[in-house]
DNA sequence: ATAGGGTTAG
């Protein structure tokens, strides 16, 4: 649509620059010339047409087939080019035409019993007006109707023809009319460009290639073409190319605005290269705006760099730059990840009340998060029920109904998304199967479960899997999810770390330390490494059974591999063990380092768990 | 349609 509009714009501009330059040439001062030209008028037996002679003529003309053929005699007359309005009236005309004559050779016949000669330009102009009205498949029509009459379409028609292509999905295609074109124009360029960006399944090798041949055949995007070009290679982590085109940007005299700028630094960002977003930020050619401070705070909180994330947000309060929606909800991110619940809360509070601003499915999906996080339920804030559904939003507040015990009220979500037009993902099932077990349906969660790896509708990962193990073995069917995850695992479900010490709680608490403990084995068999929650695990399960023998083989295993475990662990290691003094003496300097570090691994385990 | 933000498990 939007290049349509530049595709008339520019039409217009030619035609204005096509008027300028005959004017420039008549109005010589050659007094010769002059003369000439009053001769050539007398001469001239028609009045020169104006747009709204031959509007109010298109209006009163019938029946149809007259007007399209006056139509398409005033486009014959030199110099004369029919604007917008002519074209979309005749929109209606040819529908009605094609609705009475049912195809376009029909239509093709009509018009020559009545004397009207079908030239190429004739042709052009018919698709043209389908194009207009988004009568694709009959623009599709006429276009092949001209190799029919033996015209070789011209670009003009060609960039239709692959802008309706584009728009039928017909990526291949479209291409193929793209390359076919001999003579390719600003707008062959103009249209896939603004296409192939466009598209969901962005494909950066066609953009570049596109790009590539415009530059070489002497094209330059507009700014507002290029500006999308830069952000898809922004957004897709192509930061490198997306510089490539600033600079090319600059080389064409399209001054790059603060929002390019930003788009770059947020490019860097993503890509890995914060030293090089930063650099970026401290040479750019204008100042910085919100939107530049944002992508500031939310990347150096991705790198850990909290300092600095906190002094932009000094800096943006000292040039006393007013928050808006995105940046609350940066910030509202940025409290949950550092475990600074209340201040989170507190921006959504206030920043909302106080700043006139309204919380959006962002906020929500943030704010739910940050709930769950905290474990901290608190009923005065209301969250978003009456904000219409998108899919983020949606599985947060699935999540947290769940976590807040409300069950049926996360089904009532399910089904509400289920009723919208929302492509379900991962989480969303998941959350469901969640929602089916907590309200004691397990047997129907697992009817459904397998009923969703049946659908291979989506792409399911671990934690879609682990979510059902994990669910039986909290409704103490610890056999049930066992037989779960063997399957899991016979069918190569890429399980990991989580799914393996979920099952391993299962046997601990089904008090099958045998099988928890050869499981532990066979995890690390499958290439699954055993991290510190699965060490805790089974250790604490050993504990609880009091069996020093398997314990201390599982906590040579731990220490040699590195594992550090937690402070509550360790102390009821030490409690058992000591209890047999001569069992745990290839433990002692072990134990004796933990005593020595405990406040310290106690404050590490802290700051773990506050850093999410 | 030139910028920045959100969701899961033990």
């Amino acid at each position: 649509m939007l290049w349509r509009c530049n595709w008339v714009k520019q039409r217009r501009k030619l035609i204005n620059t096509l008027s300028f330059s005959s004017l420039h040439t008549h109005s010589s001062p050659n007094p010769n010339q002059i003369s000439d030209l009053s001769r050539h008028r007398a001469a001239s037996p028609k009045p020169p047409l104006t747009h709204d002679d031959v509007y109010s003529r298109l209006r009163e003309s019938s029946p149809d087939l007259k007007t399209l053929t006056f139509f398409f005699s005033c486009a014959k007359q030199s110099n004369y080019f029919h604007d917008d309005r002519a074209f979309d009236h005749m929109v209606s005309v040819v529908e009605r035409l094609t609705h009475q004559f049912k195809s376009i050779d029909r239509i093709v016949e009509a018009l020559i019993l009545s004397g009207c000669a079908i030239k190429p330009r004739v042709l052009l102009l018919l698709l043209e007006i389908f194009w207009r009205g988004h009568v694709y498949d009959k623009a599709i029509e006429v276009y092949k109707g001209m190799s029919t009459f033996g015209y070789v379409p011209n670009t003009r028609a060609m960039n239709m023809m692959m802008d309706v292509l584009f728009k039928y999905n017909l990526v291949d295609r479209a291409l193929e009319v793209f390359e076919g074109i001999r003579v390719r124009n600003f707008f062959s360029f103009d249209i896939a460009l603004s296409h192939l960006c466009s598209r969901k399944d962005l494909d950066l090798v066609r953009v570049k290639m596109v790009l590539k041949m415009m530059i070489r055949e002497g094209f330059y995007p507009n700014g507002e073409r290029f500006g999308q070009v830069l952000g898809v290679f922004c957004r897709s982590g192509c930061v490198a190319e997306g510089y490539q085109v600033v600079g090319l940007m600059i080389c064409c005299g399209v001054s790059a605005s603060v929002n390019v700028w930003s788009m770059l630094v947020n490019g860097f960002f993503r890509s890995g290269e914060p030293r090089k977003a930063v650099d970026l930020f401290n040479k750019m050619g204008c100042s910085p705006n919100l939107v530049t401070y944002t992508s500031l705070i939310k990347g150096f909180m991705d790198y850990g760099m909290v300092e600095e994330a906190f002094s932009v947000v000094s800096i943006m309060q000292s040039k006393g730059l007013a928050p808006d929606l995105v940046f609350v909800n940066v910030m509202i991110h940025t409290f949950t990840r550092l475990g600074r619940f209340e201040e989170a809360r507190n921006v959504f509070l206030h920043s909302l009340k106080n700043g006139n601003l309204v919380a959006d499915r962002y906020t929500f999906a943030t704010m739910l998060s940050s709930l769950c996080v905290s474990r901290d339920f608190d009923l005065r804030i209301t969250i978003g029920t009456e904000t219409e559904l998108d899919l983020v939003m949606g599985n947060s507040l699935m999540n947290y109904l769940c976590k807040v015990g409300n069950t049926l009220a996360a089904l009532k979500v399910f089904r509400n998304m289920s009723n919208r037009d929302l492509a379900l993902d991962c989480y969303t099932y998941t959350g469901f199967l969640t929602a089916l077990c907590q309200g004691e349906a397990y047997g129907h969660a697992l009817n459904m479960y397998d009923e969703i790896i049946k659908r291979k509708r989506i792409r399911l990962d671990a934690h879609f899997h682990t979510v059902m193990i994990d669910s039986l073995v909290e409704l103490g069917e610890y056999s049930s999810a066992m037989r779960l995850f063997n399957r899991c695992v016979l069918e190569k479900r890429g399980l990991d770390v989580v799914s393996y010490t979920v099952a391993i709680k299962g046997l601990v608490r089904g008090r099958r330390m045998e099988e928890a403990c050869s499981l532990l084995e066979k995890m690390k068999e499958d290439g699954v490494m055993p991290n510190r929650r699965t060490y805790r695990t089974v250790i604490s399960g050993l504990c609880g059974e009091k069996d020093k023998d398997r314990l201390r083989k599982v906590l040579r295993e731990c220490i040699e591999e590195g594992v550090e475990l937690d402070p509550n662990t360790k102390f009821k290691v030490v409690c058992f063990l000591s209890r047999y003094p001569r069992d745990c003496s290839e433990f002692r300097s072990v134990f004796e380092k933990w005593r020595e570090n405990v406040d310290v691994s106690d404050s590490c385990d802290e700051l773990s768990v506050s850093a999410g």
